[in-house]
DNA sequence: CCGGTAATGGTCGACGTGACCCGAAGGGGG
DNA sequence: CCCCCTTCGGGTCACGTCGACCATTACCGG
C-alpha cells in the first residue's frame, strides 16, 4: 500500500486554552501568532506547524507549540482533522488539529517571551485559513466536554478550592453557577478529594483545599487524552 | 507556508457497520477487504486507500469505500486520525479514519458482487496494521453516540416501527432494552414523527410506523456529519 | 375461538438537579 | 472591639428523567 503518493502537507494546528484576568473577571482566552509570510502575511493564526518525518501527531502538536509559543499544555487531545482542498491558496494542506488546557502562570510566563497574542475568546475574528471555524468547533466541544468530563481541573494548579473549580466552569460556559448546587455535584461525582488544607489570605471564610482524582477505568480502548494512543 | 515537505502518506479507512442476521438475531457487523500486497499480505483490514489531490477528506473516504467495496453509506462522519511513526512497516502512513453507517439492503447487495467479507463486530481480530485498535475505537463511540444522537435510523429504512428501531439499539448496545420504556423515550425526544401507516403481514398487532425527523437547529458549527463541513 | 406474543399505555419509586435557605467563619470598617 | 459583609458549606423542596413493572389491545396460527 505504500507508494501512492500524494500530494499534500501534512501540518498540525494546536487551540490552547487558559484563564486570564479580563475586565474584571477570569475569561477564557487562547494564543494566537501573527504571520510572517505568505498566505495571510500579517493575519493572526493559531500556532502549528509541520509534521515531522518520525514524531506521532500529539508529539508534532507540543513541539510546533513550545516553538511557536513556548508552551507546555496540561491537557492535550485531538480536535479535528481539516482537508478541505481549498483551505490555503498556495496549496493543498491538511492540518491535524489540536485542542489544549494550559494553566495561567504558564501563560502568563510565555506572554513576555514569546511574539504571542492572548485573545480573549469571543474577541477571535478574521484568522488565517479556516481558524475562525477552528475555533468556533474547539470552543464547541470545550464547553460540551465540561460537562461530563473532569477537564477543568487542568487549568487549576495542584490543588484548588471549589470555588475556584466553580470560577473556571462559569469561565467556559460563559455563565454563573449555583455555589451550593455546584459542590454537591462535583463531590458526589468523585472527580475530586479533599484535602486537610484550607485557603488562608482570604477576605473570607478560608475554603477547603481539594485535589483532582486520576481516573482509573477506562472510560473505551483510550480517554486519558480522549482519543487512541496512536 | 507551503513547502515544509512531509515524508508522510495521507490515506483514509472507514468503519463501516451495518445490521445482519446471525444466530437468529440482528447483530452489528463490518465488512473487511483481504489485502493482495505487503504489507500484511493476506491480512484483513478496514476498506480505504490514499487521498486524492484534489478532493476532500470525507470526499476521498466515500470514494475508496465505493472502490474497494461499492458501499454508499447512509452515514458518515470522521472518527480520528492515526499517525504513529511506526503504524505501517514500510514507511510513515497518516490515516484519517470515518465512521459510517449502511442499511442493510446495501449492505447485502454489495456482498455478492465484492471481495468483501461481513465480520460481527465481536469477531474482528487480527486485522492490518492497527485496525483491531481502530475498530474498538470506532465502536465505543457508535455505542456513546446512539445514547444521545440520532444516529441508530440510519441503519433504518425510510419508515420503521419502534419495534424496529429498538432493534437497532439492542443491536448496537449489546443488550435487550425495555419497548415501553424505549417507546417513551424516543417519542419524547422529538427524533420520530408517527405515520399514518401501520406495518402489516406479522404474527402480532401491526405496529405503527415512524419516520425520523431531520434535525433542524444545528448543535454547534456543524453536526450532521458530527464535524466541521471541512 | 383461544393461546401466544408484540404493541402500546400507564404507574411507581429512585435519583439527579436547579432554586432557595441558613448557619459558620473570617477580615475589615466604624 | 464589635458589627457587617461575603464566602463557605450543609440542608430542604419541587420537578423532570428513567428503569422496573403491570395492564390492555390487536393480530396470527392452530
Amino acid at each position: 500500500m505504500v507508494g501512492g503518493a500524494v500530494a499534500a502537507s501534512l501540518a498540525v494546528s494546536t487551540v490552547i486554552f487558559t484563564l486570564l484576568e479580563h475586565e474584571g473577571a477570569q475569561r477564557l482566552h487562547l494564543p494566537l501568532v501573527r504571520r510572517t509570510r505568505e498566505p495571510f502575511d500579517g493575519a493572526e493564526a493559531l500556532p502549528g506547524g509541520w509534521i515531522g518525518g518520525d514524531e506521532g501527531l500529539e508529539e508534532a502538536a507540543r513541539r510546533t507549540l513550545a516553538e511557536t509559543t513556548g508552551l507546555r499544555p496540561s491537557y492535550l487531545e485531538q480536535l479535528y482533522t481539516f482537508g478541505r482542498p481549498d483551505r490555503s491558496p498556495t496549496g493543498r494542506v491538511v492540518s491535524v488539529i489540536y485542542s489544549a488546557l494550559v494553566r495561567s502562570p504558564e501563560a502568563a510566563r510565555v506572554a513576555e517571551v514569546h511574539n504571542v497574542r492572548w485573545a480573549p475568546v469571543d474577541e477571535v475574528r478574521g484568522l488565517a485559513f479556516d481558524h475562525d471555524e477552528v475555533v468556533a468547533y474547539a470552543l464547541w466541544r470545550l464547553r460540551a466536554k465540561v460537562g461530563y468530563a473532569q477537564v477543568a481541573v487542568h487549568l487549576l494548579g495542584e490543588t484548588f478550592s471549589l470555588g475556584q473549580l466553580r470560577e473556571v466552569h462559569e469561565a467556559v460556559l460563559g455563565r454563573p453557577l449555583d455555589p451550593a448546587n455546584f459542590r454537591r455535584r462535583v463531590t458526589a461525582s468523585g472527580a475530586v478529594e479533599a484535602t486537610d488544607e484550607h485557603l488562608t489570605g482570604g477576605r473570607h471564610r478560608p475554603p477547603r483545599l481539594y485535589r483532582a482524582v486520576v481516573p482509573e477505568g477506562a472510560t473505551g480502548p483510550f480517554q486519558t487524552t480522549a482519543g487512541p494512543a496512536a
